[in-house]
DNA sequence: CCTCTTGCTACATTATACGTAGCAATGCCT
DNA sequence: AGGCATTGCTACGTATAATGTAGCAAGAGG
């Protein structure tokens, strides 16, 4: 198994190091962003709770991912469960405008 | 095979049909925000352009992942060769502010 | 002790990604 | 026309990741 995507390192996906690649790595697993846009939307959850949040997420791979997010210091576990760090809202912050994107571009994409 | 996320159908890792979710799924695959990055930063490129741009990209998933992004509207072939579309340019300048996050985010998981 | 919830792990199946090889098409140049 | 280089891929075998169902160990409450 390929380590967990940490800047300066080669990462799945590119063998640079650099940072933002790291980014790219981490972020381009299933469900890696969308636990994070659903942590920060709903606030701190449990591992189920989060399970049912998500709908489809099994929980091997949320296991997976939180291990990934809690290494990347983006997520961290509370009394109230598993929630983002100040890192992790930062990140989710800069994933905001994609939500208003998406909408845009679900219009543009259904025209055709 | 699954098929290209798009907004409005279930997609890998959801089932709601959200927009966001299917830019995730779209995002969240080797190479595809790495791709739009490198097409935005070093313009039009050609397939063979692109393979050395990114450094290790396999032409299988090259080639899956600019189909991809040209059936979601995101990228277009000119006579320069594969180029962002203005959907795709407006993506791009979303994960900007990333780059300059992932150099904050070295340094913070660095220092641990 | 029994039951419920929580946070996982196991395991088998399917889907993705990787990496090397190489082919068909086009554009030179002689 | 013939040969060579470049481009945009496709084939194919292997390795890695994701899915989905089942269920277990630990803790809380009665």
């Amino acid at each position: 198994m390929i380590a967990i995507p940490l800047p300066g390192q080669p990462v799945r996906g590119s063998k640079s190091g650099e940072p933002i690649m790291a980014v790219f790595d981490l972020l381009g697993r299933t469900w890696a962003m969308g636990i994070l846009w659903t942590l920060n939307k709903h606030g701190p959850s449990t591992f189920r709770g989060l399970q049912e949040l998500c709908g489809s997420v099994s929980p091997t791979v949320l296991n997976k991912r939180l291990k990934e997010l809690r290494e990347a210091g983006l997520v961290e576990r509370s009394e109230n469960g598993y929630r983002a760090t100040a890192m992790g809202e930062e990140l989710y912050s800069m994933l905001v405008p994609l939500g208003a994107w998406s909408q845009k571009w679900a219009e543009v994409i259904g025209q055709k």
